[in-house]
DNA sequence: GCGACAG
DNA sequence: ATCTTGTCGC
């Protein structure tokens, strides 16, 4: 594997070369398929990130298994180049985990992407795993107001294109940002979106991540400050 | 040219 | 992402 790119002409190459190897499409989850959710937590001024996977059962939505992983921030934010901050830790995160998911669901967005390769696609491609991005806000595309039931959706669109879903997780509550990732349909990503989502607004798999790298990045920080003063 | 802009 | 108290509602 090539080196993890340094600059921002160096992301956007990388970018160019991994977006042909996209595959938009495939089928329904199975019920009996474990489902990943992936979060990264940041703490910019020890420069130290923290990532976490917890597999869930698609079916009963218990957790399988979880795994965490801390490393150094590599890369700043930058609209568009997410992956490239976000993707080390989940990366390590994801091969300490003992079973292979036969999805994971992202915080971010997947082929809606203004280069079309974002964090969720970029993450299938790397791993070969199904992949899918659930986003919180509508980055810079376009959507009509979906319906107010649970289960409504818009398409989302990037002019004339559509790269995704506004789906309505929850009935009354804002819509969720859905986009394929790398091995799976649109209308595949948001039934398994919705079936995680049935109490919250969110995902069952990114609340979960959510609270767990957050948690270990705390741990993480209170360990360095111990080791700092020699309480081992 | 100036802002907007996933997390 | 992160900084942050109380508060409205199921």
């Amino acid at each position: 594997m090539p080196a993890w790119p340094a600059t921002e002409a160096d992301a956007l190459a990388e970018q160019d070369r991994l977006r042909a190897l996209v595959d938009p499409t495939g089928p329904a989850l199975s019920d009996d398929a474990l489902v990943a959710g992936v979060d990264v937590a940041y703490d910019d001024e020890r420069d130290v990130v923290v990532a976490a996977a917890v597999l869930l059962d698609f079916t009963t939505l218990e957790t399988v298994e979880e795994t965490t992983a801390a490393g150094t921030v590599r890369f700043p934010y930058l609209p568009g180049l997410l992956a490239f901050r976000e993707l080390p830790p989940v990366l390590d995160a994801l091969a300490a985990l003992r079973h292979r998911p036969d999805l994971v669901l992202c915080d971010g967005y997947g082929i809606a992407h203004p280069r079309r390769l974002g964090l969720a696609s970029h993450l299938g491609v790397l791993t070969g795993l199904r992949t899918a991005g659930v986003a919180k806000t509508p980055f810079s595309f376009t959507h009509d107001q979906p319906g107010p039931a649970r289960g409504d959706w818009s398409p989302l669109l990037d002019g004339t294109e559509i790269v995704g879903r506004a789906l309505r997780t929850r009935t009354g509550v804002k819509p969720v940002f859905v986009s394929v990732g790398h091995r799976i349909g649109l209308a595949e990503a948001c039934e398994a979106t919705l079936a995680l989502a049935s109490r919250y607004r969110l995902p069952e798999t990114t609340r979960r991540a959510d609270s767990r790298c957050r948690r270990a990045l705390a741990e993480a920080v209170l360990r360095g400050r111990g080791e700092s003063r020699g309480l081992a």
